[in-house]
DNA sequence: TGACAATGTCATCCC
DNA sequence: CAGGGATGACATTGT
């Protein structure tokens, strides 16, 4: 028995000895894998488990600082450049210069700051969030180009949402939230994943910082590719128009200071103070608000590029085009020397450069703006921008940019029209709108005039007195057809000036006589009325005169005591008063003699 | 697309 | 006699 148990004890033993191997190897194959030790202790296990949740509230609590440290240094940079809006750069020494007061209480109004103050307030620790859960829904550590363009789409839902959420910004604000949003939202990106120790991002940084710019605000930022022109005096690279569908202006602010990425928008702040804080920033309206700025322009182009029409050409063209402007009312007449001497070999026909009018052109509505762009784009090289420029500075059009300098004109260069196949026909110019275009419209004697290279205005022509103006034409030794086409602007301006005093008189007069027909017919009425009242007066008269003389009548007898026939007798009243009872058919002795009896018997 | 109004232009008369 | 005002008639253009 003893021996049985022993033997059992040592199998025993021995079981014991296996299965310890056996859990020996094993528990060295989980660690080999990485299982710690502890694991296998439910104490040291308990014990671990709530030093890790220590360490990540630890961990998340850093997170946090970190993150109110960068919304904070964000706020200092965003208070820096609100203040830097107060300033403009010059644009020749590029110093910040302050704004006039008025053009500070612009470019600070309330719609900015508050704007951006709402941002910086509400919608950071979103962005944090939103970049958090983003890192906790990508599921790994691995961060690929392509889950930061996923994140980057889910970001833009995720700027849907709040713009949505704040429709009252403006449309600075709008770039602004856009563009800070993402840099915000980047540099806690590259916080977080710094903390996380993220692999790749560095490399990637110069990807994500194009691309943070550029696809989700597109839209937006495409409208201050249109800076330049507002602002000449700041020193922004210009940027080709033809690329400004792709490339924003922050995109471009980014590539060409890289160090400073937030510049390249608070540079478009600093451009757009007011518009775009008041104007809803749509590319329909960047459009617009690119042609109402280039009207001006423009408008000088044309007349630059008309200058050397061919006379014969012009003037029939002239003569299919409309008279537009009324006499006087063009601004545009102070061009005359410094129109002269441009030279283009394209600015002859209108219809030459192809696609100029209606010409196949999409998103651009106004065919003025065409024409001219494609003026500008065939023709203009860089001594006649030049006299261009020296030409629209010196305009009186009212509408001034200071400054304006050749890099910010480059942009009109670009044609967003398409021009006409080869052998196909332009199509008909479409007269510009004339109340809307009235500041560039020409008519046909400015036209002609500039295209025989008169070198007056029009309205100097036309308004001047017959004394000036042969001073005019003896300063000038002008030609035979240049003098005809001189008289006949002063004739048919003064004719038109006159035809529009005489529609003026004759509506004046039509007016007169439609108040004098109107007042006439109130005396008629009157009159009317009046002749009414008398007649019916007139007619009560005769009834009492009828009814007096019955009673008299009646009361009167003969010698007899007999009334008289009235078939037979008739009063009558004489000049003094006395009244007669006369035969109808006697003579007038019978009558007096009668009468006197008469009288004597009424008087008795 | 026709009607209509506004405007420009020409022819003519007159001063 | 030339220049210019006045005006009717017609053309053009935009609405």
């Amino acid at each position: 028995m003893v021996l049985v148990k022993l033997e059992n004890c040592i199998n025993l033993n021995h079981k014991i000895d296996v299965d310890m191997d056996l859990i020996d190897i094993l528990w060295r194959q989980d660690l080999d894998m990485g299982v710690a030790r502890e694991m296998f202790d439910p104490n040291q296990r308990l014990e671990l488990e709530k030093e890790r949740e220590v360490e990540l509230q630890k961990q998340q609590q850093k997170e946090r600082e970190l993150d109110e440290e960068t919304v904070k240094q964000e706020k200092e940079e965003k208070d820096a450049w609100e203040d830097l809006t107060n300033y403009i750069i010059d644009g020749e020494t590029g110093e910040l210069l302050p704004l006039p007061p008025a053009e500070q209480t612009e470019s600070s109004g309330p719609s900015t700051t508050e704007t951006q103050t709402n941002e910086n307030t509400t919608e950071t620790p979103l962005f944090l969030e939103d970049a958090m859960s983003l890192l906790q829904n990508d599921g790994t550590n691995n961060l690929s180009m392509n889950s930061w363009m996923e994140n980057s789409t889910i970001q833009d839902e995720l700027e849907k949402v709040i713009l949505e959420k704040q429709p009252n910004l403006s449309a600075l604000g709008d770039t602004n939230v856009s563009y800070s949003r993402q840099n915000s939202l980047e540099m806690r990106w590259r916080d977080v994943a710094s903390l996380l120790e993220l692999p790749g991002l560095a490399a990637e940084e110069n990807v994500t910082q194009n691309y943070s710019a550029t696809p989700t605000t597109s839209g937006l930022i495409q409208n201050t590719t249109f800076a330049p022109q507002m602002s000449p005096t700041q020193a922004v690279p210009s940027i080709d128009l033809t690329t400004s569908t792709n490339h924003s202006f922050v995109n471009e602010s980014l590539t060409q200071n890289p160090a400073n990425t937030t510049f390249g928008l608070e540079n478009s702040d600093l451009l757009f103070p007011n518009i775009s804080a008041t104007v809803p920033i749509t590319m329909n309206t960047s459009s617009d608000f690119l042609d109402d700025l280039l009207e001006d322009e423009l408008s000088d182009m044309e007349i630059e590029n008309t200058a050397d029409l061919p006379t014969m050409q012009m003037m029939d063209d002239a003569s299919s085009d409309s008279a537009v402007s009324s006499m006087g009312s063009s601004p545009y007449q102070e061009w005359t020397d410094s129109s002269i001497g441009s030279t283009s070999p394209f600015d002859t026909l209108e219809g030459a450069t192809g696609g100029m009018h209606q010409g196949g052109a999409t998103g651009f509505t106004k065919p003025k703006f065409e024409y001219y762009d494609n003026s500008c784009t065939y023709s203009m090289d860089p001594g006649y921008q030049d006299s261009l420029h020296t030409n629209y500075s010196g305009s009186d059009n009212g509408t001034s940019y200071p400054q304006f300098t050749p890099a910010s004109k480059k942009h009109i260069h670009h044609n967003h029209t398409y021009p006409l196949q080869p052998g196909q026909q332009p199509k008909e110019q479409k007269k510009p709108d004339r109340d809307k275009g009235t500041r560039t419209m020409f008519s046909r004697d400015e036209k002609r005039a500039k295209a025989m290279r008169i070198p007056f205005s029009v309205a100097d022509i036309v308004n001047s007195a017959v004394e000036d103006f042969n001073e005019m034409l003896q300063k000038y030794a002008l030609t035979e057809a240049q003098l005809q086409l001189v008289r006949d602007i002063r004739r048919r301006g003064k004719n038109k000036v006159a035809a529009q005093n005489c529609r003026k008189r004759k509506m004046e007069i039509i007016f007169t006589l439609d108040d004098e027909v109107k007042a006439m017919q109130q005396e008629r009425d009157r009159l009317q009325k009046e002749r009414q009242e008398m007649e019916k007066e007139h007619l009560e008269f005769k009834n009492k005169f009828s009814h007096l003389y019955m009673e008299v009548f009646r009361s009167l007898r003969d010698e007899n005591g007999r009334p008289y026939n009235p078939q037979e007798y008739s009063l009558q009243q004489t000049a003094d008063g006395n009244v007669f009872l006369i035969p109808r058919n006697s003579t007038s002795s019978d009558h007096t003699e009668k009468a006197q009896k008469k009288r004597k018997s009424k008087k008795q």
